[in-house]
DNA sequence: TTGTAAGCGTTATCAC
DNA sequence: GTGATAACGCTTACAA
């Protein structure tokens, strides 16, 4: 004896024979009701109601050539920087419906490339992808798949692919500047890790010359790279410490790095800022919150990845979207920065 | 004129007419190897690299009636504790060849029902689903649709649902009873909104029964729920400290929560420990960095992630895999508990 | 406005 | 070991 409705998985065939149509029909009425008689829909809306038919997926996909998926290919989630601005795009991607597939590749950029290649095969309509720097046989995927894709966080030197992002050397600098200005003259800084990361690198780069433009330099033994973590942001404090001379200010590659580096100087009895400045990029809420405050230039990374949702969802729609959008970051000058100490 | 190899998106038939085979053997080759010639085997790969060919997923989940995708659905990725673990669900998945499908519902059980159902019409293989309390149409869609799901955060009271998590009204009563054992005598608890979310309601719970059973009390208006942010955090220390007495102790809903707490006592120059003791949830390892140290029950996400992980995957091999998993949680104990001021 | 029928690119069941 | 061929469930010209 056969189960009654709602036990088994409905398939289109079955609405339509409920509702007494053809399935060509009932395919019409669930994606272009607006062509089909507005009785007929409602009968069919009833027959979907009474089988709780849901729509097989794949075969949407393969008939239509469209998946209705945007994919995201992020270094982590354990950032909370990246977390932000995935949360951001799911949101806006869930509102125009699509849903995301997430991959993330752990600063590995061969882990990146397998990834990015799997939700191409999964049938992505369309792929953000966070940084500019990217194995080429990254973007040779994505042009023969011709899927369209944006980068994200940083902005492309090269102007050949579509980007929406920050100017990180330009942050960079900014920070040095403030710096500069409050009379800082002996800088160090804990920077992420520079290999493949492009982000990480501009800001450093910025910082450099911000600081060469005054005649000043940053000495290389005041400059380590880390991963982005708290234990590695509180050995870089230690590390930059390290030489006779001590920096007056240390600017931190983000804001987990600034969070550890501050946490190391008040482990080390270090005052801040009356001893020492510490700054950083990125500015968690998290970071303002604790004590000190913390100075950083902010990036509004839920709008980022809004805007690279949007941007996606209009070219997929056949409407025009620029190619290079820049999205403006703001120095935040809390209590962790001060002049330098008066006898340095 | 046609273009050469590369520049068109390749298909099964292309590799095997190149390859000189046909095309069901090109899908053996590539799904079941060992069932093919090693020569054969070889040669089809050849013709797949020259080809840049990827297989079309849609097709293949239309014919294999297997999508090689999971989806998770999750309250937000703005909380970290949840980006945590579904980072460790996504790598963990990556790893077994398959791909996470995310959806964030910000604590809405509508649209948690609404972005199930679209991850079930996306044509994942199984679901994870966070915490225990969800709309009837939510079990009732995975059930119709035979998809393996499983709960997470919390266990499932009914046994009816597969599930692997934390037993938050016992961690509750652990640090409620920690703070009694220090002879606190007086709390208050800054909950999470409890309606819908069954990890707040049941730590609050936990947290109640643990005074109770020495004979205390937890006083109404020296409960507040609030939203998971920081500001939050800050409103509900006011509103709890707002009786004539003061309590001694206040717990709260998880360590954004108290973070949130701690800045404010910070502000209204309240010394913590020494005039109140302020504990958590959650544990973010940044909340141990920051002054006075975090006092927590601290919960393994990333083992949570990748346990769930790890349960779909058996499952959908055909293996048996635990229907109910406990995970252990820990009492963390740092400088911002203390016996409660020597003159309650 | 609705129906017919030809795919969409794979996999899977058979034979060979 | 390999090759035909029929599904898989839906969309979309083209007809009616």
């Amino acid at each position: 004896m056969k189960r009654d409705t709602g036990s088994q998985a409905a398939k289109l065939s079955d609405v339509a024979r409920l509702a007494r149509v053809s399935a060509a029909t009932v395919s019409r009425a669930l994606t272009q009701p607006h062509k089909v008689k507005a009785a007929t829909v409602a009968r069919i809306q009833q027959a979907v109601q009474a089988l709780g038919y849901v729509a097989h997926g794949a075969a949407r996909a393969l008939a239509s050539r469209r998946a209705r998926t945007v994919g995201a290919v992020i270094p982590t989630l354990d950032n909370a920087i990246f977390a932000n601005t995935t949360h951001a795009l799911q949101k806006t991607l869930d509102e125009a419906g699509y849903t995301l597939l997430l991959a993330c590749h752990e600063f590995d950029p061969l882990v990146e490339a397998r990834v990015t290649r799997t939700l191409i095969e999964r049938g992505v309509d369309a792929l953000v992808l966070l940084g500019t720097t990217h194995d080429p046989s990254v973007f040779h995927a994505v042009e023969t798949h011709r899927i369209p894709y944006v980068l994200t966080w940083a902005l492309d030197a090269s102007g050949r692919h579509p980007c929406i992002g920050f100017d990180n050397r330009a942050a960079g600098t900014r920070i040095a500047e403030h710096l500069l200005d409050l009379g800082h003259r002996e800088f160090a800084m804990i920077s992420g890790v520079t290999a493949g990361n492009e982000r990480a690198r501009d800001r450093l780069q910025g910082v450099r010359e911000a600081i060469a433009a005054r005649g000043l330099w940053l000495r290389p033994q005041r400059v380590v790279e880390k991963p982005f973590t708290l234990t590695a942001g509180r050995e870089g404090l230690k590390e930059v410490l390290r030489g006779e001379a001590r920096p007056t200010a240390v600017i931190c590659g983000n804001d987990v790095l600034a969070i550890g580096a501050l946490a190391e100087c008040h482990a080390a009895g270090i005052e801040v800022p009356r001893q020492i400045s510490v700054t950083g990029f990125d500015d968690m809420e998290i970071a303002a919150m604790i004590t000190p405050g913390l100075t950083t230039v902010h990036f509004p990374t839920a709008e980022l990845g809004a805007l690279a949702a949007q941007h996606l969802l209009a070219r997929l729609a056949g409407e025009p979207s620029a190619a290079r959008t820049e999205l403006p970051v703001e120095l935040v000058v809390r209590s962790s920065t001060a002049p330098p100490p008066a006898k340095p």
